[in-house]
DNA sequence: ATCGTTGCAAACTCTTTGCAGGATT
DNA sequence: AATCCTGCAAAGAGTTTGCAACGAT
């Protein structure tokens, strides 16, 4: 029986009102403001039980530390801004039709990233 | 001024032979059969060395550890197989002409990484 | 012989886990 | 009251660094 705590609480509201994905650390700073002594063992306990609940959807990075953002969303992509690091959702697939592979590879599916800077950081 | 060890030269020859971004692991690996005391740490440090003198280039990875793969080549995608792991490169751009991004927002470069099955393990 | 490089082990960072106390039902 | 959840601290995994010995020049 899972239960609705506090801190579980904060950290959804987190994700629900930050509107992009989220680092646990991140998720941190921003719920450690309704819940002041939260723990970051918490922050990833949390994180792993609302991506096992399907609340969240995990988006692994390149060379960085995992987001997560809120699940159910269409096909997309994301943006990471070069200034600030944040992580951004862009809507619409950015990949051609037929991507040319090697024989006898094939694709099950891709991720796209792009960078730049973002209308905080322009 | 730098010196021209064992280690070194096994290094470079194991990405001249791979033909593959290859990981610090892997490395170790390959490397290990040529020079059969190599240290994790040297690997490391030689990767550094190696994209400080712009012979590798660091290819940062969804959710993994990033590999290398050596410098020079043509703007290029990457290919990552579910089955066994190992990233290889792809030709040409996947990446529609205009990404359509927000207001504010530039873009300057862009990453594609595409998963599936290589030919091995298909 | 010099001094850059190596191997080992310790240090770091990020993430996960054990445990006893605390909070939710 | 029962037991799930939290905070703390320790444990892991991957990467970096200090140091004394080694080896390329």
């Amino acid at each position: 029986m899972t239960r609705n705590t506090q801190q579980k609480e904060a950290i959804r509201t987190a994700f629900e009102q930050a509107n992009r994905p989220l680092s646990p650390d991140e998720v941190l700073t921003l719920a450690s403001k309704k819940v002041k002594q939260l723990s970051i063992a918490t922050v990833y306990r949390n994180i792993s039980t609302l991506v096992e609940d399907a609340f969240l959807l995990t988006v692994d990075v390149p060379g960085e530390a995992s987001r997560y953002e809120i699940a159910g969303k269409e096909h997309h992509h994301h943006f990471q801004c070069d200034e600030c690091g944040k992580i951004f959702e862009l809507e619409g697939c950015l990949v051609k039709d037929r991507p040319r592979l090697p024989r006898g590879f094939r694709s099950t599916r891709h991720e796209v990233f792009v960078y730049g800077h973002c209308a905080s950081c322009a």
